[in-house]
DNA sequence: CCTCCGAGAATGAACGTTCATTTTTTATCA
DNA sequence: TGATAAAAAATGAACGTTCATTCTCGGAGG
């Protein structure tokens, strides 16, 4: 019986919920339910709504870098590094839909704004795709375009196969992925 | 007095509204407020709320796709017409940044799900980009990709632009769109 | 006098959050 | 150990707000 049982049952189901229903979808008492506590217990954990909601991003922010870090090619060339991470990205996404959905509704909300200006001021900011394209614009193998727009050529294509794999608008295998991570590529290579 | 007059000023209302601040920051109040009305009398124009905001929605899209055949290069080759297209799409979102807003905000909702299942799978859809796609999948001239897959390929980033422009994440111009332009057509040119 | 449009108050449902109370756990001492 | 007191955690009904929608009535035009 350990302590961050409930608060760990109450993370979950909020994830649960807003990736079925969206925001709308989960409201607290949705949440409590689901999460098998009462209502009023959720603040014991959370001082609010956002709080909580912000904590369940972090913790699919983690496991998700966690897997991308998972067989990272280390001292490969950079395209080959840029093939794992957008090979990796592209089927955790596909198969954990439900945290896929999260993170869409997280990034297109105020929530995910204010996530992205953090990141993008905070130039303490470490992250191993960042490091990935500095070196990439340093040898010159790469367009050379600010950064946000290198991002957005590389991962926003990715995400919106995820998405219309999931909704059924496309079907992804192991072989279409591949070469829509290669077209990305394409997108920034020099 | 004529009678479009309140029905124009409430759509316009609306599209400002959750433009600036999103769905939750466009109450029925205060889109009555802003369009110089009462609440009740948006009802004697639109059945719903649901029913206002795809007006609103159709009322861009046609101002959108009517801006993108400006100036049209009709028989040029494919990857210029391309370029005409993705120039002209940036270019108009950062022009009147209240409009993209808004259609980010409906893309990104259960509204814009079901906007593009049923132009994905209504065949009779005959708009010129799909038709640019398709005439330049017949000549090889693109990656064979599934119809989806080239749209995110080709759009994604460039609206991904716009918006960190917006947010000023980034500084566009001209030469950096035409730049962000070319590098989707490297995506998705064979 | 009648018709009907527009106004804005009224309505009821849904939401996040609070708090007085109950239940469970922990600490204290014979 | 067993009894009891203190503390912590959990509860869920209730609150205040906000929202989309409906209702009712005054007044302008015929």
């Amino acid at each position: 019986m350990e302590k961050p049982d409930k608060r760990c049952a109450i993370v979950r189901a909020t994830l649960d919920l807003v990736a079925e229903q969206g925001f709308h979808g989960a409201p607290m008492a949705l949440v409590a339910d689901r999460a098998g506590v009462a209502a009023g217990t959720i603040y014991r954990y959370f001082e609010s709504k956002d709080v909580l909601i912000n904590e369940a991003y972090h913790y699919l922010e983690e496991r998700f870098f966690a897997a991308m870090m998972e067989r990272y090619p280390e001292g490969a060339p950079v395209r080959e590094r840029f093939l794992h991470i957008g090979g990796v990205l592209v089927r955790y996404c596909i198969d954990a839909p439900l945290e896929f959905r999260f993170l869409e509704q997280f990034h297109n909300s105020p929530y995910g704004v204010e996530h992205r200006r953090e990141k993008l001021f905070n130039k303490n900011n470490r992250d191993v795709i960042t490091e990935l394209f500095n070196e990439a614009l340093d040898l010159g193998v790469v367009k050379e375009l600010p950064l946000p727009v290198l991002f957005g050529l590389a991962f926003g294509p990715l995400l919106d196969i995820c998405r219309d794999h999931i909704l059924h608008f496309i079907e992804l295998d192991d072989e279409l992925v591949s070469r829509c991570v290669e077209a990305c590529w394409d997108a920034i290579r020099c």
